[in-house]
DNA sequence: TCTGGGGTCCTAGGACCC
DNA sequence: TCTGGGGTCCTAGGACCC
């Protein structure tokens, strides 16, 4: 048996940690510039606020109910994340970390599982303060679903201590309710593209799914679907994956505060993220070989403007020297006047291991030399970034000029581009400066 | 005025191989 | 006049996930 942990409502249950005011009251939480609802609390749910929905549509709404609103705090999530899945894997042999508030993991050998996972709930909560809800069945497709019901229905909601819910699926009446009340578009791996064939080839449920042609399915709409099929019908298609895969692909884009016109100020912003993602490609110890920038407006502008490059190395790289350049000169190729930008981005891909990279047959200079240097350098800014601070030591650029001027004011600098945060609570857990003060 | 960020997998079609 | 059979690799685009 697979079973399915799921943080209820993680974003704001973070928030409502270090500040017990927020229980029993509604609560949301935005995407990264203030942009859309991404997390609510029961009571913001009831009052009818959807997921996705754009922050300034519903403004007025939130004020009229008296919602409280939460800018992302993503550091902060991530620490209390770990927490958990460290609860977890101190506990259980095999645990798949799906996602930042999701966790598969096996219960084979256990015998009351129930309880097992009872328990692990009650701990999570005792030692994290974070309610969670656990599926348990014979397939993650099955998991998934169940996890979803006990959390929506109210035949399931708070059956066990304290807002946890835990729930195993073997009694087939279960099963069939559990299937027979979840939407086809509720089902994992089926979106809005699926549901509306599925709908329209009359299967609503995913009991209807179950009961369906497979081979159909496979004909219409390919192997994915079919595999979830087979998972609603019992048979395992996908298992607990316990290693973490290397990534195929690294990327780092915001959207900006304010609409960028400027190729300094789009330049300016890039930097920051080219810098950001050669980072996260040394922590993995990796090198990369394709880099990729991007630029955009907004999707809702008259005027739509989206392009991209790509750009492959001779040899694979971590030398954020050689990452820069290449990406300004593919940010110069698609960068065009008299757009208002929204968005850019880095993509860094093909990645390959240290040990083993093929090297270029044309340089002069002796390769191993310069690769040594190049990762002793980089080596060097990580060491000191990590002693003094993330940025201490970081590129410069002609906009940056001002930056080693008297007058330097880095909120300035930055206003331009920077994305908005205007409800931010403070990161309790990961900066030395807000660690709450305890009053005795 | 204002609409997130970061990923993965699959498929079809083209280009190429012997 | 008439033109095979069996592959691989790459890429773009689509669909999905949280």
């Amino acid at each position: 048996m697979i079973a399915l942990l799921d943080c209820n409502n993680f974003y704001v249950s973070c928030e409502r940690l270090f500040n017990p005011r927020l229980i029993g009251k509604p609560v949301v939480v935005l995407s990264n510039n203030d942009g859309c609802i991404i997390s609510r609390s029961d009571e913001a749910k009831e009052i009818g606020i959807k997921m996705g929905e754009p922050f300034f549509k519903i403004r007025s709404t939130l004020l009229n109910n008296k919602v409280i609103v939460r800018s992302s705090n993503y550091s902060f999530y991530g620490d209390i994340s770990n927490r958990i899945m460290n609860i977890l894997k101190e506990d259980l042999s095999e645990v798949e970390v799906y996602s930042i508030d999701e966790a598969f993991f096996n219960l084979k050998k256990i015998q009351n599982r129930e309880d097992k996972c009872i328990d692990l709930a009650n701990k999570i909560l005792k030692w994290t303060g974070i309610p969670v809800s656990i599926g348990i069945a014979k397939t993650k497709t099955l998991a998934k679903i169940t996890n979803r019901v006990i959390k929506k229905n109210k035949r399931y909601k708070n059956i066990s201590f304290n807002y946890s819910n835990v729930l195993e699926v073997n009694k087939s009446d279960d099963l069939l309710y559990i299937l027979k009340n979840t939407e086809v578009e509720d089902i994992w791996g089926v979106g809005k593209k699926l549901s509306i064939f599925l709908k329209k080839n009359n299967i609503n449920n995913a009991h209807d799914l179950k009961e369906c042609d497979e081979n159909f399915i496979r004909k219409e709409k390919g192997v994915v679907l079919q595999r979830t099929v087979l998972e609603l019908r019992g048979t395992k298609c996908n298992y607990i994956q316990i290693t973490v895969p290397i990534k195929k692909s690294i990327c780092v884009s915001r959207s900006f505060g304010n609409k960028l016109i400027s190729y300094d100020s789009i330049r300016s912003a890039l930097i920051v993220y080219t810098q950001k993602a050669a980072s996260k490609v040394r922590v993995n110890n990796l090198f990369c070989r394709v880099i990729t920038v991007f630029l955009k407006t907004s999707r809702y502008e008259k005027n739509f403007y989206a392009n991209s490059k790509t750009y492959t190395l001779i040899e694979p790289t971590i030398d954020l020297r050689v990452i820069w350049k290449t990406a300004e000169n593919l940010l110069k190729s698609i960068y065009k006047n008299h757009h208002l930008y929204s968005k850019v981005g880095i993509i860094l891909s093909e990645f390959h291991d240290a040990k083993f990279i093929q090297q270029s047959l044309i340089k002069s200079k002796c390769n191993l030399e310069v690769k040594n240097n190049e990762i002793i350098l980089m080596k060097l800014i990580d060491d000191i970034n990590g002693r003094f601070g993330y940025g201490k030591l970081r590129l410069s650029s002609d906009c940056d000029k001002n930056f080693f001027s008297k007058e330097n004011n880095k909120k300035d600098q930055n206003s331009a581009w920077q994305m908005k945060s205007n409800y931010r609570s403070p990161c309790y857990t990961t900066s030395w400066c807000d660690i709450p003060i305890v009053k005795v």
